[in-house]
DNA sequence: TGTCTATTTGGTAAAATAGCCAAATGAATT
DNA sequence: AATTCATTTGGCTATTTTACCAAATAGACA
């Protein structure tokens, strides 16, 4: 595999790893009905603030969302929705994958 | 986050996780145009032999993936081929941030 | 200014991941 | 049976990730 080559599976794999953890996958599936800020979703997830806050910004620094200051709070928003194109692909594999488990048990 | 709800995210995160390596959306690329044995793999990718095993493995073990031994070498397959939907969406992501940061240095 | 409230940052410990080497396994061949 | 080739597994180390706590920052407001 060449350089070039490399760094183009390392580009998409950096967006994917943001999005390879189920409070992250949360987070995006609930910033893509209604922007929220911090305190919202931390309540949501039931996490430390903290915890929540470097999740929020692993999303930020691959592009995913985006922040908003508004007084001493920070609404975080999708900067795109076609990222939830990606939910339904996950969807139908994970479709395919009890298909292929029912054959295999059959 | 309820229980329910989590396990569903975590079901999905693990999917993600395993395609979250530059080496493993290269093996996926590779075995969606044709099944491949892990030597013709491991000469591509140039790491070790058994490096490679283990990628291959963490991608059948969610199902991406699947075996088939013939002889004395084991052939990848996709289980699916729709997991490279995947691969267009993370593409148009990515397209989207570039069009984000090149309106943010206007 | 001092004090809330909201958020981020730094530190730390535990767990997970990645890569290599060496050894083990397993099928094919001599 | 011994050897060879292809692959996997175990062991190890280095690195990364995760989560929490405590401390720092920043805006709003008394």
């Amino acid at each position: 595999m060449n350089q070039i080559t490399y760094a183009k599976f390392e580009a998409r794999a950096r967006i994917i790893k943001a999005l390879a953890h189920p409070t992250r996958l949360f987070i995006v599936d609930v910033l893509s009905r209604q922007e929220h800020c911090v305190c919202e979703l931390t309540a949501m997830i039931g996490a430390d603030m903290s915890t929540v806050s470097k999740h929020l910004s692993i999303l930020k620094n691959v592009g995913i969302i985006r922040d908003d200051k508004r007084g001493n709070q920070v609404f975080y928003q999708l900067t795109t929705p076609c990222i939830l194109n990606f939910f339904g692909c996950i969807e139908s594999v994970l479709c395919e994958m009890k298909k292929e488990q029912m054959e295999l048990v059959e």
